[in-house]
DNA sequence: ATTGAGATTTTGAATCATTCTAAACGGCTA
DNA sequence: TAGCCGTTTAGAATGATTCAAAATCTCAAT
């Protein structure tokens, strides 16, 4: 049920890792598998229990591990919202996140440039910026439950 | 070495706890005094620490219990940093955060209006938001330690 | 192909912030 | 003075995440 990685989804997997001086094994093409194949942002225990069926006896550290090193190459995003289990986001273009209130569902939403630009403005001239976060929470009006 | 409230910020504690139909009691004024105190964004564990010195015997649940009534009225603000321990601000203009990743410390950094209003306008239409965090994550410059 | 060094995975225990529970307390109204 | 209800307290419980140690795997060099 879960696609296996395309040539070019396997190749930044493996460069991202080779960039950074790390093995590829099949943990990792699995849970970066899961990662692309429903991009719900999943948390760490729903990344594990996807995985699993692919590869039955994987272990919950592992998906941390994993996770963890996709994150440290760039290769996916955390989502942290207040106190809940991080969630984890493939999606690299920069993008802010909403979260739904009654559902819990986090969507992406596209960040134009020019706000990321005037946001990095605002910032005293001593301020190196690494990373931005920008989230919203609120409720989505019934129509189309995107 | 802790001043008292001033009369505004005694009103403004009580206004609030009375509009939402709360009591007033001796460690919810010291909890409150604690965070005007001193703006550093502490933690639970912190604040606990430095209201203890004014009221021995005060309990951590009692601090935790305290900060979410005035999350919950709109006093004050949580501040959440990756899987940290959540942080409080009593800063109630609108307002993004820089957390220097070098001293763990959290910065204020205004935020201009017409930025908050260009924002919103980058969600879906049938999507309300309550509230928007934006946090910044790096590092500052020598110079003046701010 | 084989080997060895170093990275990775695994299991289960440990950590730590936060929440929960139940009992004691406090203040206000009848 | 009694009772009601919100608050505080101490300590236990929870739950996500991290850690430790041993087993296993990957990859470059042979």
């Amino acid at each position: 049920m879960i696609q296996n990685l395309n040539k070019h989804e396997r190749e930044s997997l493996h460069e991202a890792l080779a960039k950074s001086g790390q093995k590829i094994t099949p943990q990792r093409e699995i849970v970066y598998t899961v990662l692309l194949a429903q991009r719900d942002h999943p948390t760490v225990d729903e990344v594990y229990h996807r995985a699993l069926e692919t590869m039955p006896g994987l272990s919950l550290a592992t998906v941390y591990n994993c996770l963890e090193t996709f994150v440290g190459c760039g290769l996916v995003r955390q989502v942290n919202h207040e106190r809940e289990s991080t969630r984890y986001c493939p999606n690299l273009a920069p993008h802010a996140h909403f979260r739904d209130e009654s559902t819990g569902r986090v969507h992406d939403i596209e960040l134009p440039k020019e706000i990321l630009d005037q946001l990095t403005k605002i910032l005293p001239a001593n301020f190196e910026t690494e990373t931005i976060e920008i989230s919203f929470q609120g409720r989505t009006k019934s129509s189309t439950q995107n």
